[in-house]
DNA sequence: TTGTAGGCGTTATCAA
DNA sequence: TTGATAACGCCTACAA
């Protein structure tokens, strides 16, 4: 023990805690032993007496999916800086081995839980008396923060409008994934602000859902682009940028020109996205402000958004090579979405990687 | 407490730890307690008593690496698979950073530390009596496990020089990096075995150092194929396939068609390399397989492989997109680098992203 | 200001 | 087999 400073334990808990009522000179020879026996308290016994650990737990669906790597990453820079460090766990975007991670996490008793829910969730039953936030993909019993993605898509597919496309496709994300039906919730605003103005021309919708991976993005742009040539997207608004780039891939496989006879526009804004060939256009996430407002959020340093009412944060569009006008006048029926938009929601075809 | 069973403290520990000497009925009587009350032993109590934390921390340069993405996500599954989390940490490849974290861990009182050294780092002053094992990026004072990079570059480069190609450049890593080196040793292997035969064809070695990411390869790239013509590269042998990708960016942009005009040839296996536009031809790491083994050689399932002998992994070529014969016999003479290719390592020029 | 002592939840030792 | 008890390292009243 350090008390062989000649003191007591309870005055090197004190110099060890910053507690005022100690001596500038017992602190100074209590300091002294620390350094010199490169002393440092017990992270459990401390936690055991504070019921506090200092451990927040992060707990996302798929690393490879690069913006959640770069979210975990944002989250650990933002946690150390609070003083704090992560438990990193994947789901693989499996309900029940999620339900499992929060268990654990709980009975590791950290102080917090950043979780972006797996796919088809839309609620957590959460350990309780565990601060808990959604990121990116929300949930309606716990407090998140993400991005706007419903008015990013509306930005990104409202540059296509403006772009003069009319048969604008959509690469949705999963059903079940809240953030995919923000995005398609934004495409079909879109579209239907066109709906209500009988002037303007009508924009056919085409929909399609496919995970956020590469290879669905691939196989749901071949599905969408191998349609005969009067019904063929002269445009396709994308829910990841993973998914666009897949569609580059399915648009070269088929002999399409990007950005000539395809305009593809992507979601998140990920590194890679500036260096495929062509340069994606895309509508990007302000990832690292969402990391630390979760974090922030979590540690107390921010209140809490309220259940039902999330923190967002507005996206941007980047304009890049993928996108231009359309050569020529697309026609305008048979779109495979017909009919009030909401009802869509949550029942279009589901397009897969084998 | 669940003593309300009516049995002592010690009992309930003898139940949670599968002692032997207890009564089935007592200790069914103590379970049904337990699960009634749904009692969870203190994580905190208990490590500081058995100085076991079932924690180990991870510390990689950057989690936007895809490769060191899918590492961390790996050797999250098999940390899981054996009763321990993990605390994840970035080093922003940063030595300075990464002594810090290095510290923080051991200050947790981790049961190991799974390091993915930053760039320039030839040895690592780990906390004394906290097992540690680097992985991928090897140093000469810890014990290692990664892929066979020197193997693997030979793998790749030779399978160029049999598709025809002489002129075969190399996109270094970072000079700092082991990894990087071994793979660069790799090539000049190959480059050497043609020296020492007389009657084959010269391969003229031209190599150039850059960082692992997207944009360094696409400097790299572009800086090797702005060469006049009968300089310029019929293949280039790269050290990341984020590299690769840059790269396949350069060649667009200069109008070069890959694989008609030039053949690229990546190192990893990322998921991604089979999305590029052509597919990418590339050296795969056995990556789920070197996270399981740096896992479990800290664990003590497995010895830890000793000192200098680093427990390495063969790799394996894919034959994709991005390769093919050369279409014009090369020139030979006039390389970056010439003369012992011993020498050369650790004073090539040096591209890097602006 | 400083020392002393009790208690946090476990596990291990020793008796019973 | 089971119970009682000490000890792990820290913090915090409370007493000196």
């Amino acid at each position: 023990m350090a008390e062989r400073a000649g003191v007591a334990v309870g005055t090197v808990s004190r110099v060890l805690n910053g507690h005022p009522s100690v001596t500038a000179e017992i602190r100074a020879r209590v300091e002294a032993v620390i350094k010199e026996l490169g002393y440092r308290p017990d992270p459990f016994a401390r936690s055991m007496r504070s019921k506090i650990s200092r451990l927040i737990g992060i707990v996302i669906p798929d690393l490879t999916n690069p913006f959640f790597a770069e979210l975990v990453q944002c989250a650990e820079h933002a946690a150390t800086a609070h003083g704090h460090n992560v438990i990193f766990m994947t789901s693989f975007d499996d309900a029940a081995r999620e339900a499992d991670r929060l268990t654990q996490l709980a009975g590791r008793k950290v102080d917090g839980i950043i979780i972006v829910p797996s796919t088809g969730l839309h609620s957590i039953k959460a350990p309780k008396g565990l601060p808990l936030i959604a990121v990116d993909r929300l949930v309606n019993n716990v407090p998140g923060v993400a991005a706007d993605h419903r008015g990013g898509a509306r930005i990104g597919v409202e540059y296509l409008v403006r772009l003069g496309h009319r048969r604008i496709a959509c690469i949705a994300g999963p059903a079940g994934s809240a953030s995919a039906q923000d995005r398609l919730r934004g495409y079909l605003d879109v579209v239907e602000a066109f709906d209500d103005q009988p002037s303007a021309p009508k924009i056919a919708p085409l929909v399609v859902a496919a995970a956020f991976d590469y290879e669905s993005g691939r196989a749901a742009g071949t599905y969408l682009l191998a349609r005969p040539r009067s019904e063929r997207p002269t445009a396709i608004f994308t829910s990841s940028d993973q998914q666009a780039i897949g569609c580059l891939r399915a648009a070269n496989d088929l002999g399409i020109p990007v950005p000539a006879g395809l305009s593809i526009v992507g979601f998140d804004g990920i590194p890679l996205s500036n260096l495929t060939t062509p340069r994606l256009t895309t509508v990007i996430q302000p990832i690292s402000r969402i990391a630390e407002a979760a974090v922030s959020a979590l540690l107390g340093q921010r209140e809490m958004p309220p259940i039902g009412k999330p923190h967002l944060f507005t996206c941007a569009l980047v304009e890049r090579e993928s996108s231009a006008p359309p050569v020529q006048e697309p026609a305008v029926d048979g779109g495979l979405l017909m009919g009030p938009a909401e009802q869509m929601i949550g029942a279009l075809p589901n397009v897969r990687a084998e």
